[in-house]
DNA sequence: CTGTTAGCGCTTTCAG
DNA sequence: CTGAAAGCGCTAACAG
C-alpha cells in the first residue's frame, strides 16, 4: 500500500503537521527532529502526493503546454525549452496535443483548469477568440507562442514574423528575383498576414511590383502544377514559403518535376526547423528558434506567478536570416 | 474565485452528492433533477476538479509516458499514439522528458507517483535495473515501449529487433554486398545487441564472414574518418545503421567526402522516421510504427487497470523492409 | 431518489 | 518547536 504522511508520522511519534514542516523544508522543526523524519521518509520511500498538496495550497507548481502537434519537431522544441525552464524552477509541465483543433483547445485548457494548474503555455496556433475569451473569465494565467490580435493586451512571445519574411524576400531581390511566388497552404491566420505583409513590404521597398497569380495558397501538388504550367514570361523564379515545411514539400514537388533547386528556382523558407540543415536539403531561411522560446515563455508566466503579474508581457525578437544553398548566394 | 459542486449545489437547493452523482452519471438521479443541475453547472462554468477527485477514489484517469526526448519526432509519434487511444478512452496523459537520463527517469516516476497517475508507458531507451525495481517495489502497472532483459517478466510491445535487423542486411546480402559494415554510436545496451544479433545472423546463413574491423561505434565523424581511411580491399561497400538518424548523419558526412549513396556505398536505416522518405534522402529502412505501439501500449496498460491485469503482455510485431534508393536496389 | 457524513493526503492556523 | 483540528473539492457508504 501507499504510505502517506501519517504512515511516517506514526513511526517518528510526531504529528503529521511536524512531517508536513519538514517535507516543506520549514525552519521552525529541530534539526534532530528533522533529521528523524528524513530518515524515516527514506526508509518508508514516502512520496508526498501533489495531489493532495496541491488540494490545500491551491498550488502545484504544474503549467500545462498545449500545443497542435507533438510529433513536429517544430514544437517539440517549444515544449523541450519550456520544460527544461519549468524544472529547473521546480515546476512540472503537462503536455496536451490539440491537433489543430480549436474545439479540442478550449477542451485541453479545461482538463488543465480541472488539474489546478498554476499557469498555461500555448501555441498561437490552435487559438480562437472564444477560447481567449475563456482565458480571460477565468483569469487564467497565460502566455502564447507567437503573435495575436485581441481586444486585451495578451502575454506572449514571438519573432518579428512580419520583418522576418520581409528580409527573407529582400534577400531573394538582393540577388535579383523579381518574380517571387508567396506559397502558403491555406492559412488565413494572423501569422499569414503579417508574413505576407513582410513580403509585401520588400517588394515596396525597393520599388517593385507584385506580379498577379503568385500567391499561391492551394495544396503543395496544386501549387507547383500551377506553376510548371506558366510559361517563362509568368513563371516565378523564387519562393517565399509560408515555413520551412511547406519549403521542404514544394522543393520536393519541384525536383520531381525536373526544377532544379536553386539553378532553376531559388526557394527561401521560414523557422529553420533542423531538416533545414540537412546537406542536400540546405535551405535558407528564417531562424525562430522555439527552445529559446519556451524557455522564455516559461520564464513570462513564472514572473506573472510569483508577481501577480498585472502587465501584460509581449516579447518581440529579431530574426535572422540563415543563408543556405537553396537560394542559390554564395 | 473557482466554482465548486458546493456552489452549484447551493444554487440549486441540493446536496453535493446529487451534483456528484449528476457529473459521475449516475443513473440514481431524476431526469428533473439532473436537468437542473446540468443548466447551473454550465451557468456557472463548471469544472470538477480532477485532483479532488483523485484524492477520493484513488484514481487520476491520467497515465504518465516518459520519453527520452520530446522533440525527436520518432518519440513524437510514440505520444502521438499513446494520447489519441487514451483521449479516446477518456484518460489524459502527462508526458515527461528525462533526456536519456536514468537518474531524471527515475525523478520523472516519482513525480508521476506523487500525481497518483494510474500507470506509466515509458520507452525502453533510458531505463536501468535500478528503476524496473523502483516500479516492481512499488507495484506501479506500467508498459515499456521496446525489448527489455529484467528477472521478472515485463509488459512491453516492440518489433522483434533482431529479425528487423537480419532483414535488412539480408537485403545488403541479396543486392550483392559482402562487406557490410554496422555503424552505430556507443549503444551499449540491449537494443544494440539484438540489431547486432541479426547483422551477424544474415551473414551466417549466407555463408558469410563477418570482416574485422567493420563494427564502427564511435561518433560519426569518426566511423566516417575510419571508413575514407581504409584502402579498397578494407572498405565496406555497405554500411547497416542501427538506426535511420546514425544512417542520416553517416549520409550526410559520406557525401561531403564525396562518396556517392548508393552508387558508392550503399546504406540502411532502422525506424522509418518520416523524413527517411524525403525525396533527396530516400532511406532504405525497416518499419517500427511507433504511433501504433503508443496506442498498443496504452491498450495494454488500460487492460491492465481494468482487469486487474496479472499476466503479463508481450507483444513483438513482425519487421517489414521498406525498400528506397539508399540501398541501390530497384 | 436524495441528503448526511466521513474520509482521500496534505497544509495551515491557532494553541500550547 | 510541536500538536490538534479544520478544511481544500470531491466521492461513497449509509440512512432515510
Amino acid at each position: 500500500m501507499k504510505v502517506t504522511i501519517r504512515d511516517v508520522a506514526l513511526k517518528c511519534g510526531v504529528s503529521v503537521a511536524t512531517v508536513s514542516r519538514v517535507i516543506n523544508n520549514s525552519d521552525q522543526v529541530t534539526d534532530e527532529t528533522k533529521k528523524r523524519v528524513m530518515k524515516v521518509i527514506d526508509e518508508f520511500g514516502f512520496i508526498p502526493n501533489t495531489n493532495a498538496r496541491g488540494l490545500s495550497t491551491r498550488s502545484t507548481n504544474t503549467v500545462g503546454i498545449i500545443v497542435p502537434n507533438v510529433s513536429n519537431p517544430f514544437f517539440g522544441e517549444l515544449i523541450e525549452g519550456a520544460e527544461r525552464a519549468a524544472s529547473e524552477n521546480g515546476y512540472q509541465i503537462i503536455i496536451l496535443n490539440s491537433g489543430y483543433n480549436t474545439e479540442k483547445t478550449l477542451r485541453d485548457i479545461m482538463v488543465l483548469q480541472s488539474r489546478d494548474v498554476d499557469g498555461i503555455i500555448m501555441s498561437t496556433a490552435d487559438i480562437d477568440e472564444k477560447t481567449l475569451d475563456h482565458l480571460h473569465e477565468n483569469e487564467i494565467p497565460f502566455v502564447l507562442m507567437g503573435p495575436i490580435q485581441y481586444k486585451y493586451p495578451v502575454n506572449y512571445v514571438s519573432v518579428d514574423n512580419m520583418e522576418g519574411a520581409r528580409m527573407a524576400v529582400e534577400h531573394l531581390v538582393k540577388l535579383g528575383h523579381k518574380k517571387i511566388a508567396y506559397c502558403t497552404e491555406k492559412y488565413d491566420n494572423y501569422l499569414n498576414q503579417l508574413r505576407y505583409e513582410g513580403y509585401k513590404k520588400a517588394f515596396d521597398s525597393n520599388g517593385l511590383e507584385i506580379q498577379k497569380g503568385l500567391y499561391l495558397e492551394d495544396s503543395v501538388t496544386e501549387n507547383v502544377k500551377n506553376i510548371i504550367s506558366m510559361n517563362k514570361e509568368e513563371r516565378p523564379t523564387a519562393i517565399f514559403a509560408f515555413n520551412d515545411n511547406i519549403a521542404l514539400s514544394h522543393m520536393e514537388a519541384l525536383e520531381r518535376n525536373g526544377i532544379r533547386i536553386p539553378e532553376d528556382m531559388a526557394v527561401v523558407g521560414f523557422d529553420n526547423i533542423r531538416f533545414a540543415s540537412y546537406f542536400s536539403i540546405q535551405l535558407t531561411t528564417i531562424d525562430n528558434r522555439q527552445e529559446e522560446f519556451g524557455k522564455k515563455g516559461f520564464e513570462i508566466l513564472l514572473d506573472i506567478l510569483k508577481n501577480d503579474g498585472t502587465k501584460t508581457q509581449q516579447i518581440v525578437t529579431k530574426p535572422q536570416l540563415v543563408v543556405r544553398k537553396s537560394c542559390g548566394s554564395k
